[in-house]
This record gives structure tokens, C-alpha cells and sequence, in this order.
DNA sequence: GTATAAAGTTAGATTAATCTAACAAAATTT
DNA sequence: AAATTTTGTTAGATTAATCTAACTTTATAC
């Protein structure tokens, strides 16, 4: 539990990649993090010796159970951090996340307790991720990609993907936060682009992009 | 404007010590830092490459404006952090420092503008320092220590210097707040310690030592 | 099932930040 | 003013984190 900045940042690279794909290559390491393989072969003995990560020669990487729970914990920083700047500090979801980079990596449990405590233990945080646990473990509940959702169906906003900070501006455009109750009334099976109502917004036409990166859960 | 972590932190030393002493010299600043000479001189190179400290070989240290600018911008995010810790964090004014140690790196001016807004604008940290503007610019006022008050004066405490935690929470003990009013009753020729009256307490006896880290203001 | 491409590794160089050992300059003491 | 101490610098080594170039292994494609 003592590692540089650096090797954090390789730890929640692997975890995030790993929570997507199940397995982590150095391949997709290397390009997530932008940094070229060799780098990222050598920080791999290195945090194998500090036995957080399974390495061997030309297999997936896999973060070990201490990695997990280390990588967890930075993770828990980085998702408390953007409720508290979106909370607290009343900044946009879509200008928290480099802020969060950053304060991820301060060593002070009583810091992070304080923001826990004055956000009153928040499960999620402002994109609709679960916020790991004390111990590192974080569940996702099951939602549905909208994009695979029916016609017909109504359902509500629960999280947003890839969070990029142009797709949550989009969505500001349209008033489409976590929380609101979609009904989709048709697909178009030509792109699969869907047409939903939600609020005061009777037929919003959302491309099938917008779509995968829009989870959803079932509404009764 | 771009300098690395460890780059900023000696310029924040450089700057501290200057406030106090006029010059830096090498050694002081070696002290002050934990870092050894040699690498401190080829450090104050680096620093001279960009224009942040004039630097002579055998001569004494000065920052240049840039270079006090920077300085006093980062100890503005420090001190700015030490507040919002103590009063929209409430943790004790002995517990921030270490916390705002590494907060004050963090390259994001709207997160230290949302913090100076939400304590509405503050002039000073919790321990009475000033705070640097957003130039950089740092007035102290001119207080004077409670070890160079006469007996039969009455004066304010306006802030405390060296500020380690030990002395913070001797104070605390003390319910010796900032703003309180001290009448000082006798001074003890012998050893300089002096006898005063402040809140509910009215006879305290405080250290030479202690009364020369306690900077007050006259009270009319 | 060989050839090609992609992925991964090794070797060696670079830069930032640090150190120790040895030397040089400045300040202090006697 | 010479000797000693303190202060400061140079030289060279070390470690973390990165790179490029060259090589090897695994996967993919014809």
C-alpha cells in the first residue's frame, strides 16, 4: 500500500480494462495508458515482485487479489472525488474527472473519510459508477445498454459509459441526466438510432453511439 | 508555469525561508528541504535554466519575480486548502498542514477558485497567515510577538508561526484560539515567561518559547 | 502449414531526482 | 595571518520511468 504515482495509475489502468474485458493485455495497456510496451512490460515485473499483478512472459496480465483491493481503493478516491466537486463544490459531471486524476492520489484516509462522511456514504458517483467499498470490492448492478432496449420499453438513466467529457456535454444539451425516465418509441432499424421521450421532451432522436454508452435499468 | 512537483516544492521552501530571513543560502535550504547540498546547487541550476532564482556560484539564493509569483501561487493553493479543510472540512487547525502539502500541486485553477468562492474569499489560513492573492502577492501585517509585549498590554491573537502540529495542540489544551483577547499580567524577568488572562482563564503561564511563535495585534 | 502480422520482450539510452566522496571557497577562530 | 570549520561545488553513481531499435513469440491469413 505504498506505491508510486505512477505505478497507481498502471493499477487502475489494469483494473478498469480488466472490469471491461475481463483479461488485460500489454497491447491494450500500452494504449490506454500511452505508454509504449517495453514501459509497460517492465512496470509489470515490477509490481509482480510487489506481487499485485500475475506476470508471466507473453500471457494476459491479471491483477492479483492485494492489486485488486489496492486498485479498488484508488478507484474509491477517484468516485468519492467526483460527488464531492459535483455535491459540494457544484462543478459540472462533465468537468470533475481530470480534478478527480489528480486527487486520486493524495494519502490521507481522514481526508476521504471527511468527503464519504459529508456526502453521506454515496453508493455511486455523478456518472452512475459504483463507488468500491472501504475494502476495495465494487459490484455494478445489471443494467442494460439502451441500445439494447425494445420499442415500447420504458426505462430509467442509471449510468453513463466512457465518460468523456464532449459526450456529457451532449448530453447537457439535451437535459438527459441520471435518473430520468425514458420510454423509447421506435427504433429505426436502418442505423439502429432510437427515438425516445423523456421529460419535456416528447420524440429526441439518440444515434446508436449515444446509445451503447447509456445504461439503463427496466422501469415497472 | 510548469514545473514539475519537486520543482515546486523548492520553491515554496525557497520562498518560506526567504520571508523570514531575507537571503537563502544553500545549506538552509538543504535543511529545510532534507536534501542534500550537491543536489539542492544542481536543483537551483535547473531553477536559474528557467528564470525562477538568480543564481551565482558562492552566492546567496534569490528568487526572481517569476519565481516569487509561482512560489506564492502555490503557497496560495496551500493556504486556500488549509481553510477549506478546517472550516468546510472541520478538521482541526493541527491536522490540515500535510493534507495541503499535497493539494496545493493539484493543476486546476477552477477547483481553487470554487474553493475561494465557497469560503468567500478569505484573507488568511487557519493559523493566520496570510493568503497570497492571485498574483502571488503576499502582505503580512505587522504583528508583533507576544514575547516582545510589555506586562499591563492587552492584545489580540492574530497568528501563530511554526505551525507543527505539537504546538497546535498544546494551544488547543489551552483553548488558545485566534481573535482571543490576551491581557498580559506579568512578565518573569528569570526566563521571560509571562503570566496572562484570556476567555475563562485567568491566570496561564506560557513559555518564552511559545509566547515568540504567537504573533498578536495591539488592542486599543 | 508456411508467411506475414501483431504482440511481447530484451538491450541499451535518456532524463529527473537523488546520493556519496572528494575538492574548493568563504567564514570563523585562535 | 594561518588553521580550522562551514559552506558550496564537481564528479560520478543510483533508481524510477520513460524511450527506440532489434529480436522473439504468438496469432492470423492465405
Amino acid at each position: 500500500m505504498n506505491n508510486s504515482l505512477t505505478e497507481e495509475n498502471y493499477l487502475k489502468a489494469l483494473f478498469n480494462i480488466a472490469s471491461k474485458t475481463g483479461e488485460v493485455n500489454v497491447a491494450e495497456l500500452s494504449k490506454s495508458l500511452g505508454i509504449k510496451m517495453p514501459t509497460v512490460t517492465s512496470m509489470m515485473k515490477r509490481l509482480a515482485e510487489k506481487k499485485l499483478v500475475h506476470y508471466e512472459s507473453y500471457k494476459p496480465l491479471r491483477l492479483t487479489e492485494k492489486g485488486k483491493k489496492e486498485a479498488g481503493l484508488i478507484i474509491r478516491k477517484h468516485r468519492l472525488t467526483e460527488m464531492f466537486l459535483v455535491e459540494k463544490m457544484k462543478m459540472g459531471w462533465e468537468d470533475v474527472h481530470d480534478i478527480a486524476e489528480q486527487i486520486e492520489h493524495i494519502q490521507s484516509p481522514v481526508f476521504f473519510e471527511k468527503m464519504d462522511e459529508m456526502l453521506d456514504y454515496p453508493k455511486v458517483d455523478p456518472h452512475g459508477s459504483p463507488i468500491p467499498d472501504a475494502n476495495g470490492k465494487v459490484v455494478w448492478k445489471d443494467y442494460n445498454k439502451l441500445s439494447d432496449c425494445q420499442a415500447g420499453e420504458t426505462v430509467k438513466l442509471a449510468a453513463v459509459i466512457n465518460t468523456s467529457s464532449e459526450f456529457l456535454k451532449f448530453l447537457n444539451t439535451r437535459e438527459m441526466h441520471l435518473g430520468v425516465k425514458i420510454k423509447i418509441k421506435l427504433i429505426e432499424p436502418f442505423d439502429k438510432s432510437i427515438v425516445v421521450s423523456y421529460g419535456k421532451r416528447s420524440a429526441e432522436v439518440l444515434s446508436n453511439v449515444a446509445c451503447e454508452r447509456l445504461l439503463v435499468e427496466k422501469v415497472k
